[in-house]
DNA sequence: TTGTACGCGTTATCAG
DNA sequence: CTGATAACGCGTACAA
């Protein structure tokens, strides 16, 4: 058989009798016509088969497609294993649902951010970026579009929705608590774009940006790598690289948890010990931390909440508001047992 | 100032002076003009602010929008939060990654699987079901539209792609290992859609039938408790219900590790230990399982396997290629130290 | 390169 | 009230 052409508004409008815009309104606004005749309409589409009006088409005349869209800067499967990934997009979840809207996840390229090709299709009213480098196409992209637009983290944009938390005040807890233990001799394993040791206060994210500075307030200065994204394996491999250096360091301050959980690793790597021979400081607190071997020491930053509130803001420039003045959550520091003083 | 309208081809075509298709062109195929046209178009366009052809447009006319959709049987949240969704989805994703297709997470209403109204919006190529109820309406809908669809575990339809494990089988082999262990006396719990003592093999998720099949082939008649969902909580409460019957069970056969780490909970609640009092089972074996206290014995199935299995269909099926037979994965038992032999 | 016929609905505005 | 007419949303793709 050859495939008959899939029904329309207009197939249903010529086999009822009426015109396409009465098929219309008996989907949408069940008040502009008769019961009895938006029954007949009902019926009839059903014994056609006609599913109903087309989505893209209606979101073509409507200009909307009730779907907020999320940028990431790493791949797809990253929402549902990196750990501080989901806690954020489960409290973006959380307020997302009972709004009827789905969730568009674009998935980061090889540069941080998804491929501007990815963002000019995707189909969302409103953008959530989360963490994407400073100079992510993607981000010119969605400006161009005219979508609007939640940051998560950074970068920093003008006019621009945000949350973000305290990175630097974070980071200086980080340092101060490792300093006051009596450490002098520092590590510092961050996450950028590419791996290898960095001299300047470079990278691409202000987010370690900051917490480099944060770090710097406390210790001066002290060798720092850059991973080239956070995860555990990046981080077992960068901590190595630190704790080859000579002399070596007796803490590791590390930008996440997920590298901090790598660096875990690699200390036992080298026949070393956590926290006797090696402190090893996080940044996060992801639920994983504290089921370390050891639990983590680490700055704890509200994930679940962070993600609400972007997800707050997303659905407020959904009904046209403002911006709005950046939201800037609170960090603490969670002591466990990856440090202790130095013997 | 009022706010002026949005460029479109036309706008950019009357601009430079060229038929709108020329500018179509421009973008989707550079070999169909000069290069120097091409470019003045190009620059044109970005001096106009226009940011290339409207995704929703070119759906419409494309008829694909280069999305993969989601159904879920629970709340968008379920999904970065519930450890065995999580894990499915990230071998979903990790086998959409690189194909530069979105993931579109539909909601789940109330009544199992998203609402009607929300997959007739949704705006995907392919449709992957994870676990609905038998009867979810989502399901009718996605037929209605002809998407090609992919059903994660359930329900059961002629001629769609699936992929499954062998729940009958799994659970035969917790009950077995049980009664090897001395129980004789046996609590179940199970997920459906609402609370409450179950008589007959009734329930809306084929999973949960088959492997309460699986345990009273080993068991015989037990007492079934369902849930009306499958978290910690329910499955808390849920276990109370049974460890308050008399004579008390011996022994909790979990349908879920999240209902069985329910458990854990209730028989702490209830003054009693694990597993000296009280064995408990569960089913999935994810991450928390072997991290729980104590660690759960439970029946493994390979969830992120499963997750890639299913990508790898949508992927065929976007390319126009057959359901074929449905793939059933293997599952095994892990013994750990939530069970013990009766004394 | 371009003309032009679709792709499929929505939503005023208008007539009965 | 009920329902119809017609403009509009923005591109794609094929024939000329």
């Amino acid at each position: 058989m050859d495939r008959p052409r899939k029904p329309t508004l207009d197939t249903v409008a010529s086999a009822v009798g009426v015109s396409r815009a009465t098929v219309s309104n008996a989907y949408n606004r069940p008040d502009q016509l008769s019961a009895a005749l938006r029954e007949r309409i009902l019926e009839t589409a059903a014994s056609i088969g006609y599913a109903g009006p087309d989505p893209v088409a209606r979101s073509l005349a409507t200009r909307h497609s009730a779907a907020v869209g999320i940028m990431l800067g790493q791949p797809l499967c990253a929402a549902f294993s990196d750990p501080a990934v989901s806690l954020v997009l489960d409290g973006l979840a959380s307020t997302v649902d009972g709004h009827d809207h789905c969730l568009v996840l674009m998935p980061g390229g090889t540069e941080g951010g998804p491929r501007p090709s990815t963002v000019a299709r995707a189909q969302a009213d409103v953008v959530v970026a989360y963490s994407l480098p400073d100079d992510a196409p993607a981000l010119d992209v969605v400006r161009a579009r005219g979508l609007p637009l939640v940051v998560i983290d950074q970068p920093v944009l003008p006019d621009t929705a945000r949350v973000e938390v305290d990175d630097v005040g974070g980071a200086r807890m980080a340092a101060a608590h490792l300093w006051e233990l009596g450490h002098r001799r520092f590590g510092v394993l961050t996450f950028g774009t590419r791996a290898g040791f960095l001299s300047g206060r470079e990278g691409a994210f202000r987010v370690t940006r900051d917490r480099l500075t944060g770090y710097r307030d406390v210790v001066g200065h002290a060798p720092v790598w850059e991973c080239a994204g956070s995860n555990r394996s990046m981080g077992r491999s960068g901590a190595r690289e630190l704790l080859s250096l000579t002399p070596r360091p007796t803490a590791l301050l590390c930008a996440s948890d997920e590298l901090a959980l790598g660096a875990l690793q690699a200390v036992r790597d080298l026949g070393l010990r956590v926290p006797a021979d090696v402190s090893v400081m996080g940044f996060d607190d992801v639920p994983e931390a504290e089921h370390a071997e050891p639990p983590l020491t680490t700055v704890r930053q509200p994930l679940a909440e962070k993600g609400r509130r972007a997800g707050e803001l997303a659905l407020r420039l959904l009904d046209g508001g403002r911006p709005g003045e950046p939201t800037r959550l609170p960090v603490s520091l969670v002591e466990r047992a990856s440090t202790a003083r130095l013997t």
